[in-house]
RNA sequence: GCCGGCGUAGCUCAGCGGUAGUAGCAGGGUCUUCAUAAGGCCAAGGUCACAGGUUCGAGUCCUGUCGCCGGCACCA
């Protein structure tokens, strides 16, 4: 993240297959895109990878139901999250699956560095069983120590044995990792989550399972009666999706990276799987970034409720960058956030509509009608110095975009995406504003001046619009050159 | 049960020791016409969950009560 590297690298986490795409996924990786277009357009070099999670019981079990192979089933729903990308318009640049045989490959060897450095050995571990759903139960699935839908059922107690790692091994230098870094989990409260937990110890955890009991993931070197449980194998994915471990150029220019997750994966990003990497003798993750989750109308979306919101509904619906923007501005990156169509589209008529719809209208319509030559805009590539600061006499007007720039970017740089969209909604306001003040559709003699200035200020607009709205500032740019104009947000 | 967080205008939130915020959205009045019946301005709207305490002074610190929400290991 320092300015002189010079390069970027983030990525999602991958969302398993055993469902059709989640707005809640949606929300992530928009997240992702947008610190990813941001870089970018600072000039860093970017890496940004996605992919999907293919391997484990659930996996296995909906191929069976659906009569398919496992690669058969991961193959239609890996297409249905690769759709994503132009639905959402995302910038990333891979897409790994974890059944890509590099991939494979780079699980199995981490797994050998981890057992190299003594993290590896077998031990019982004991499964709770119900025999009414013959299925594992976990701790946290349990209600008043029996199964919540069998209760009168007495589970029974399996013993299989795995592999497992040292976890415990690593309790030290995980809180040593928080404490020094304390900006290693963002937001605040999460790192206290993690490093609470960390506190209480560290129990090793089993990382494979029996491969004549469920044979789909990959197998375990040198023991083929075990195959590698489900996220261990998941996790290596931030790497092996950068070549490592064959080819290191990629892996060694960009590693560590952002790691973008939900507050369910708190523990797997921000504490196992730093575990496994200083295991495995690589350098720890850069950063990790912790969302909430939507709620639909206040509600946990689920399908018995009927209140699930698909991606893919919303954008044929309202299109890309409203999507976009009402996750983006109405969510509060840290925290749950709710979604109604009631909501969205008040966003969408207040702040995309009557707001930037309606200034660029007004703007492009002034300036079209306007009898002076008002000269080109600058082309609207980065340039650091630039900005509109040094083209805009106004003083006021150069104040403000000043601090805009400054808190937009302070804000992006943390993750407050909803905060850097309110700043750039003030510098609207102010346009709105200043356009009532010198009222440029008379002749006066000011009037080409203040034309100019708005069109350079919304050349600003949509240069900070881009990482958020990428089709919307295009749109833009092309309206100020074009001087033709089109409504970019029809009222609904 | 243990640990943590939250409760401020109809809604969403800022403020975290000095008369509550030029807040935003919704609602009301008014001005204006370049614009997507958009925009500007003005007014209204709060016993800052409740009860004690510390302090010259408390949404702001402390204690307790109530209410809501997270975390407490195999959920990818």
């Amino acid at each position: 993240m320092t300015e002189k590297k010079k390069k970027f690298y983030i990525t999602t986490t991958l969302p398993y297959v055993n469902a059709e795409p989640h707005i809640g996924f949606a929300l992530e990786i928009i997240h992702a895109d947008v610190i990813a277009r941001y870089y970018h357009q600072q000039g860093y070099e970017v890496f940004f990878n996605t992919g999907v999670d293919e391997h484990g019981l659930k996996i296995f079990r909906k191929s069976q139901e659906k009569n398919l192979k496992p690669q058969a089933y991961c193959d239609i729903y890996a297409k249905r999250y690769k759709n994503l990308k132009q639905a959402l318009n995302l910038s990333y640049n891979s897409f790994i699956r974890t059944t890509d045989p590099h991939h494979i490959k780079a699980a199995q060897e981490f797994w050998r560095r981890c057992d190299k450095n003594g993290d590896i050995y077998k031990k019982d571990y004991k499964i709770k069983y119900c025999v009414g759903c013959e299925l594992e139960k976990t701790e946290s699935e349990l209600v008043e120590g029996g199964c919540p839908i069998h209760p009168d059922e007495k589970l029974e107690i399996i013993k299989e044995e795995n592999y497992f790692f040292r976890y415990s091994r690593y309790q030290d230098k995980l809180l040593e990792l928080y404490q020094k870094n304390p900006q290693f989990v963002v937001p605040e409260s999460r790192l206290n989550e993690i490093e609470e937990f960390t506190k209480r110890g560290l129990e090793d955890f089993s990382i494979s399972r029996l491969k004549e009991k469920m044979p789909w993931g990959i197998p375990v070197p040198g023991d083929d009666k075990h195959i590698i449980y489900v996220w261990f194998d998941a996790l290596i994915n931030y790497i092996s999706c950068l070549g490592w471990p064959d080819s290191l150029e990629k892996f060694d220019h960009f590693w560590p990276g952002v790691q973008i997750a939900g507050k369910d994966n708190l523990r797997q990003q921000s504490s196992m799987w730093q575990a496994m990497l200083i295991s495995a003798g690589l350098s720890i993750s850069e950063q990790i970034f912790i969302h909430g989750f939507i709620t639909s109308g206040g509600q946990k979306m689920s399908k018995s409720l009927g209140n699930v919101v698909s991606p893919f509904e919303l954008v044929e619906k309202y299109g890309t960058d409203t999507v976009r923007y009402f996750l983006l501005r109405e969510i509060p990156s840290t925290e749950d956030g709710d979604f109604t169509y009631e909501k969205f589209e008040q966003r969408y008529n207040s702040d995309l509509a009557k707001g930037l719809g309606n200034l660029i209208a007004r703007v492009v319509t002034l300036a079209k009608n306007s009898k002076f030559e008002i000269p080109d805009l600058h082309p609207p590539k980065f340039s650091k110095k630039t900005w509109a600061g040094r083209q805009i006499q106004n003083p006021k007007f150069k104040t403000i975009i000043n601090k805009t720039q400054e808190n937009y970017r302070k804000a992006l740089e943390e993750f407050r995406f909803n905060e850097a969209l309110i700043e750039i909604w003030d510098l609207i306001s102010f346009c709105d504003k200043y356009i009532e003040k010198e009222r440029p559709w008379e002749e006066s003699k000011n009037q080409k001046e203040v034309i100019g200035n708005l069109l350079l200020v919304l050349n600003e607009i949509a240069k900070l619009l881009q990482p958020f709205l990428p089709e919307t500032s295009e749109k833009i740019f092309q309206q100020l050159k074009t001087r033709k104009s089109k409504p970019l947000f029809p009222r609904i």
